[in-house]
DNA sequence: GTGCCTTATGATAGCGCAAACATTCGCCAC
DNA sequence: GTGGCGAATGTTTGCGCTATCATAAGGCAC
């Protein structure tokens, strides 16, 4: 709580201190950078020079509370370190700073309590529209998201019942396309392992475990799981994991995201486990380096660029009361399978 | 320009409503929010509640205005999507958050011209502090940085003449340092291969150089740089070029960062180029993935996370009237030599 | 010329909050 | 009892900007 002192005592221009510069009224310089079309070319030239002069730059507070415009998207993720959400956050920046917005970022370390607290921060800055992942907040947080009246995107997984957008695809779709995809391939013995465990990774799982109880192939102790978060050593740790406590029975092993794939792969060649040979791997949210890696990873591959992209649209789309197609979109996911899943021709 | 009708006529409550509510002054809700302790604990409780009731939220724009504290910290950063930056990010993150700050986050895309723009955007926001990347920024930039007369801390790299803080390291020494060892290791026909070209790519390049040189080991055409974006994919097809173009020549290239060196790593074992009896191959900024590659690539490792905690650190000091050690912190770099660069005993 | 419209500019008020100053009250020393 | 002090609460004001309304100046039909 020490006394705060800025030596500087040269407060910054203001409206008014253009205004009187150039010789018009505060209202006119506001014109001006608001509206310049409604002030006559002499004027408006006048007035530029003068903030040049100034280095005027407009106090957005100021501006907000007059307006109640804040021309600031406000964005929550559950993490910062993860690729997967730098994708998508690419493509919100993107379109949201093109349509003159800013974006302001929480990062919620997937915790629904931290997010609650980071939402209600965000919303004190009075954002125009609101992106959350996800729909795992707290009733309370939802309230919130509610009441503040403002259009609301929950991203990254479809929902059954959105708060208001939703853009993203089914995870439970997405494990269960892979479950029946490694069975189609004639893999028997298949295991899996996920780390995080959040809410997708859940739907992740589920799917692939349906695929597998409908042909009669699931065995709950080639699932191996675990809460902490998600990282290529972790990978390697579960996979040894499993592979010693199933004596090494497995033919094939889904890894619910691309970390921990390329982490059981490298503990695979480590291990003289050849990949697909002895054992296929295959990833989830398809990184650059499975593409790249020797042997190649499957993955199921997300257009999260583009996810974000469409969510910031869907977002101005509405401020602008541009007409919305559908307040819920399907983005998609396609499994790329390579080598990592090639089912040897000596398989039994 | 539509109109910009919200449906809900319902306003946000204010300070107003909630002291109205608790039959108190708004002064004494606006206490009970930020100095609870001169407000005795009978109102303090009353005015909880009806905050509650209200699901009051603050309008900090107002709170800004009136205060001329935005608790807001500018960043910009070249690129949303390089790993690099989101660990840096992290750090800021978790001790911005911690310190009741909220950060405004500028994706710059690389470009001096854009960061101006995006500066001026977060100067809009009367940001209590900014950190920037690096020591490009344009003459108008740097002069709207100084004029905001608010700490600012330029990170990433070892400045001669920062603008006000600074944190990073030498670019140059690392690169040097890595020159140095590859020719300590025996190699002798040393190349390296560069993308993005940014300024402290062109140091690393630069110091790197100067080693080779001081050997009269340099050699231009062992040389290969481009200024398209870096990848994996990119790292692979500049090493296949310099290959080709050096006959093979080559027994060590040093890549100005990780996702080239994976690149060529993967595909040298494409091409049947074995490193590191063949090749030997160099990164930077020592990725997860490199430590657990087969065989697992040798990589300059620099704490980011930390420092982008002693960013923010510096910065809350600052703004604490905290003493300051120093405004200027060389975090330093380790080199991390692994399998991809250990010499083989047949060398000549 | 009159009336009416459009365009360009200005004056005023108020957005929601907190700083600064004002008031009230109770307590204590003497 | 009196004066003085500090703690608790309130009143006033203004942060910098823009919405709204007002005004002025010009154009045009008749």
């Amino acid at each position: 709580m020490a006394g705060r002192t800025r030596n500087t005592k040269s407060k910054r221009a203001t409206l008014a201190d253009v205004a009187k510069l150039a010789g018009v009224s505060a209202i006119t310089v506001s014109r001006v950078l608001n509206h310049p079309d409604k002030v006559s070319g002499d004027l408006c030239h006048r007035v530029r020079e003068a903030i040049d002069t100034l280095g005027y730059i407009p106090n957005q507070s100021a501006s907000s509370l007059a307006s109640a415009r804040s021309q600031v998207i406000g964005v929550a993720i559950p993490s910062l370190s993860n690729i997967v959400f730098n994708d998508v956050l690419r493509g919100i920046y993107d379109v949201a700073g093109a349509g003159g917005y800013k974006v302001l970022l929480a990062d919620t370390h997937y915790s629904p309590i931290e997010e609650e607290g980071m939402i209600r921060t965000l919303l004190s800055q009075s954002p125009e529209a609101i992106i959350v992942t996800g729909g795992d907040q707290t009733r309370s947080c939802q309230r919130m998201l509610s009441s503040a009246a403002i259009p609301v995107v929950q991203m990254m997984e479809i929902l059954e019942q959105p708060l208001d957008m939703n853009i993203g695809f089914s995870h439970f779709n997405a494990g269960f396309a892979v479950g029946q995809k490694l069975i189609a391939c004639g893999y028997q013995k298949i295991g899996f392992i996920g780390a995080r465990m959040d809410p997708r990774v859940q739907q992740r799982m589920a799917g692939f475990k349906e695929a597998l109880q409908n042909q009669d192939l699931y065995r709950n102790e080639f699932f191996a799981t675990t809460p902490s978060p998600s990282s290529i050593a972790l990978g390697g740790e579960l996979l040894r994991g499993l592979l010693s406590t199933t004596g090494g029975k497995l033919d094939a092993v889904f890894c619910c995201n691309d970390d921990l794939a390329l982490g059981a792969l490298f503990e695979s060649q480590r291990m003289r486990v050849s990949v697909p040979k002895d054992l296929a791997l295959c990833g989830f949210n398809d990184f650059e380096t499975s593409a790249f890696v020797n042997p190649s990873l499957s993955s199921v591959h997300v257009p999260r660029y583009e996810m974000g992209v469409q969510a910031a649209q869907m977002i101005l789309d509405v401020l602008n009361d541009k007409p919305l197609a559908s307040k819920q979109v399907d983005i998609g996911f396609e499994l790329r399978m390579r080598q990592s899943t090639c089912m040897p021709a000596s398989a039994q």
